[in-house]
DNA sequence: ACAAAAGTGTTGACCATACACCCATGC
DNA sequence: GCATGGGTGTATGGTCAACACTTTTGT
């Protein structure tokens, strides 16, 4: 016969990715932990889920209760299982993961810090094999679909799309030029007309994602790297 | 103030595919709802997380529930969580797809069929969204990781390969000469030296996926096709 | 004029596609 | 010999990486 579990805990447990484009930089944001177990750890940002609520809403809700931002991509990672031999509660841990430009973030607690992904203290509980996963998921997220348009603004600089691709991806995964003719030519970027001007140089074309031209290579095979 | 769930039910469902590269068919097993709600629906396997157990033992249980194989690919798929509105009860179903071949696959009982993807019936609960995010990620996991090389036996020949992808891809992804020598470029695959005769006809080469050589490889923008 | 940032062009190496062709076997 | 399935080769067009070059701005 079946034997239900007993008792189950529902938690959303969020991997918050910010990038710096400006200065190459990839942060996670973590938060302090004030109780036990695992008081003084730092961890990924996570909650209960209430009644009432969605999953994503949870998602969601951790993010604002954080940050303020305008432009985010969020998506389901994995759930996490844990069950710990003696007792009779199972914890289950829905991850999420999100990005999101840190020029853009407003931190709103004090208890929340972002850490370099180089420089990642201790963390509580499996948030470290999270946070990796995590990573992972970003990466190739990055590599095979459009997420970046949903990080930027609605009208960004091709620059400013190499930029946020080499802070996550690494600096040499691209020469500019070669980036630059490869987005273009799918052709799902359409040229706003406008320029922006930045003191010196050459002003900049901003571009606009197009989702209905990029609707056809949806579900194909593709490369932005 | 934080309020918990007070209901919670934990389930598993499982899309588990079944190639038969015979006959170039792909199947989804299916079983047969006894109860309310839904009775007499076709749905996804899906069982009841049990005390002590992880999420993956209970999708492993599932399917070795329904199904006796020896070769199979799994892995967990995306958490669904419903609650209804006026009800108490949150209902997650932690779904997961598994790839085994059909030739292999010996079915266990009676109220489980398989199903081809092209002639499904109406499904109980969100079972046909699973399905199809199932089956989204399997064409994605086929192109992108190799999959196919835990599906198949130890030794397998390179048409296997190309009748497994045939089949699950649709016919015309590839040439088969071009799909052999792109594979065997890659350097990963270890000529066994030993051949299989099938009757008439040249005798075929059967190879052995050699994990060591493909590690380099993992964790590259990598394209089977 | 010059520096800086944006954007274009060129080149050689590599790779995919489509297809023709050769090889080993059973009958 | 010949049908059948396994396996190799090749010509063409495209794509990629590296890097040189041009354009447009501010000072």
């Amino acid at each position: 016969m079946k034997k239900d579990l007993s008792d189950l805990r529902l938690g959303v447990d969020n991997v918050i990715f910010s990038v710096d484009a400006q200065f190459n930089r990839l942060f996670v944001l973590l938060v302090k932990r004030e109780q036990n177990p695992y008081k003084g750890y730092w961890g990924l940002p996570g909650t209960i889920v209430r009644k009432g609520e969605s999953l994503e809403d949870a998602a969601y809700r951790i993010l604002s209760e954080k940050i303020q931002v305008n432009n985010l991509y969020l998506e389901q990672l994995y759930t996490f299982g844990n069950q710990e031999q003696d007792s009779q509660v199972m914890y289950l841990s829905v991850s999420h993961f999100a990005l999101l430009r840190y020029e853009e973030a407003k931190l709103l607690e004090q208890d929340a810090a972002w850490y370099s992904l180089k420089e990642l203290p201790e963390l509580s509980f499996n948030h470290r094999e999270i946070l990796d996963y995590g990573y992972k998921r970003l990466r190739n997220k990055l590599e095979y679909s459009p997420i970046a348009f949903e990080v930027l603004p609605e009208l960004f600089t091709l620059n400013e799309l190499y930029q946020l691709y080499c802070t996550i991806l690494g600096e040499n995964f691209s020469d500019y030029s070669n980036f630059r003719s490869r987005l273009l030519k799918f052709g799902f970027l359409r040229d706003s007309k406008t320029k922006v001007y930045r003191g010196i140089g050459r002003p900049a074309t901003l571009y606009r994602f197009d989702p209905d031209a990029f609707a056809p290579l949806r579900d194909y095979p593709l490369l932005f790297i």
